[in-house]
DNA sequence: CTGAAAGCGCTTACAG
DNA sequence: CTGAAAGCGCTTACAG
């Protein structure tokens, strides 16, 4: 058992409060120095966070609200904060809200009344109900994946990867193009994407393009991708995320398709098993892992009332693997 | 803000004791009752958590020691734990160490610190260090993966997984088989299911198995299978774990080699990638999430100190798919 | 059923 | 530099 400030401050023959200022880098004499660091020793103390938290009314933890635990981005972008907030001496609090927007709204509150020094919120949508949410806590809020220009955001550069992939699709000579995204409410992957590249098809002449909507899951991907082979017959599947791509994959080996010969995939997010799957899949890689370093670091400026940009911006990089045919111009 | 009991009990006109005995499903009279309902209704209140768990000297929060945060396992198991303890009207706080035994040691030492109702490890390797820790900390233990006759534990079933899986690869009529393993620091995977494996081993005439060892890593298992492919040449790779599995396809890939006509390949663990690739991969398939789940309901009975069974042994299923020729025997 | 009082383990002005 | 005292927001015997 640890014992308290009294028993060390008994030991130690001072006064609980001197033990406090010690404990809390306060200026104490070399003597008492001495003597409380040896109380310390023996007793192996450590401070009770509770009696701490209840007279400090903040904590160094800062909650983390995550829709779900099982995808790649989230979990890299947990261990980028996780492993920041570590160094800035911070700690990380997870909720997970199993895709449930009211749990989401509940953590906010709930997170606030834990008096968490900050909330960081790995975004999807932002409703009213966030909005009034974050107004209600008044504790520093910060948005991944979303931007709202009411909030502090860090963003994954959508727009940009829309238009670089839909750039490199095009060059490589492909004109009949299903793109499949999802709803728009999830203004970073529905709209932001699909934006951007359509922006790319706007710099060429001709191009047969159709654009559908699916759920993020495999498997209803799976199933809108086998209509859509059958009544479109498109060359390429240009989809809104890797989960998507995964579930046309499926579809086009279950249609008996080769790829990319027969059909050619491209998704978004650089997950690690676009990697491991053969053939690979060409993809716009983001840096979640990377982008939760940033964002940890931001939060703690918040936290300390430093300057933070309203809106930071992470990178992209297009990663060419062999779901597209790079020579597919040259078989036209 | 969400005032403090002072405030409702002012509010209502009544003591703080009577607010708290409220809270706390104690008996009120119902006049008393409405009276502080109203108050609470008006101001928004809700306790500090802080305060409480300083007096009550515990908390409802059972902490969880996870080494990574990026596999399907433990996200899986971690969903389970979450979502049944909420149910159970407890909190699961998160503590990743990237696979440092180190930092398990300090979580452990700084969960009891935080009054934490009880721990439960996702345990790779139990050490001296552990058992020292979970002995000096008196806070129930529960440990997940791996058992240890002192404390708590949940495992899979890997022996018999081993075992079944031996025999359904024997059956099949594979006899040169490369068995890909993992250090036998970890008793669960680089014990157990050998073990289990060798058993059915046992039960044919003749047989000739290599046993190798590899990293957890696929990149290493990569490396590794393609030596043994070379040096070996195998029928089939029985895989300590769907990772390592997954190395080894790509090794298949990069050699020229079909699966499973060239090469068959099996593994352990059931992750949600077996599923996706393209040929799927056989595997025994662990329940992670049910298993979280359990581990919950354990850990809440442990905490109200009722009786639960010191190992408890969660089920597996063979997962037939196509890595694995279901005729091998016939093309003799 | 209800209330006054003490105390959980710490921190924070305020004196000295 | 050091200490006595008050207080953070709750809970828990103990009376009534």
């Amino acid at each position: 058992m640890s014992g308290t400030i009294s028993d060390i401050a008994r030991i130690a023959g001072v006064a609980k409060s001197t033990v406090s200022r010690f404990l809390n880098g306060g200026s104490v004499g070399e003597a008492t120095r001495q003597k409380i660091e040896k109380a310390i020793k023996e007793t192996g103390y450590t401070p009770n966070p509770f009696a701490q938290s209840l007279k400090a009314k903040k904590t160094n933890i800062i909650g983390t609200i995550v829709p779900r635990l099982d995808s790649y981005a989230s979990s890299q972008t947990l261990i980028g904060i996780d492993e920041q907030l570590k160094k800035l001496n911070y700690q990380m609090l997870i909720s997970n809200t199993s895709q449930s927007l009211e749990r989401e709204i509940e953590s906010i509150y709930s997170f606030a009344n834990q008096k968490m020094a900050g909330i960081i919120l790995l975004a999807t949508e932002i409703t009213e109900m966030h909005i009034q949410a974050f107004e209600d806590v008044k504790v520093p809020i910060l948005l991944i994946g979303q931007e709202h220009q009411k909030f502090h955001s860090l963003i994954h550069d959508d727009f940009h990867a829309g238009y670089e992939l839909g750039r490199y699709v095009l060059e490589k000579g492909y004109r009949k193009i299903a793109y499949l995204g999802v709803t728009e409410k999830d203004i970073a992957v529905g709209v932001k994407r699909k934006q951007g590249f359509k922006k790319a098809l706007e710099e060429v002449q001709e191009c047969d393009v159709q654009f559908y909507e699916t759920e993020f899951k495999i498997s209803a991907a799976q199933t809108s991708a086998r209509k859509i082979i059958n009544d479109f017959h498109p060359s390429i599947f240009v989809c809104a995320t890797d989960n998507i791509a995964l579930g046309v994959l499926k579809a086009a080996y279950s249609e008996g398709l080769a790829i990319p010969k027969d059909i050619a995939i491209t998704g978004f997010g650089g997950y690690e098993v676009t990697e491991i799957i053969h053939p690979g899949l060409t993809t716009a890689k983001f840096f979640y892992k990377e982008a939760g370093e940033t964002a940890a670091r931001h939060m703690v400026d918040l936290v300390n009332e430093r300057p933070v940009e309203k809106l930071t911006v992470s990178h992209f990089e297009i990663i060419e693997r062999e779901s597209v045919d790079i020579n597919f111009n040259h078989a036209l």
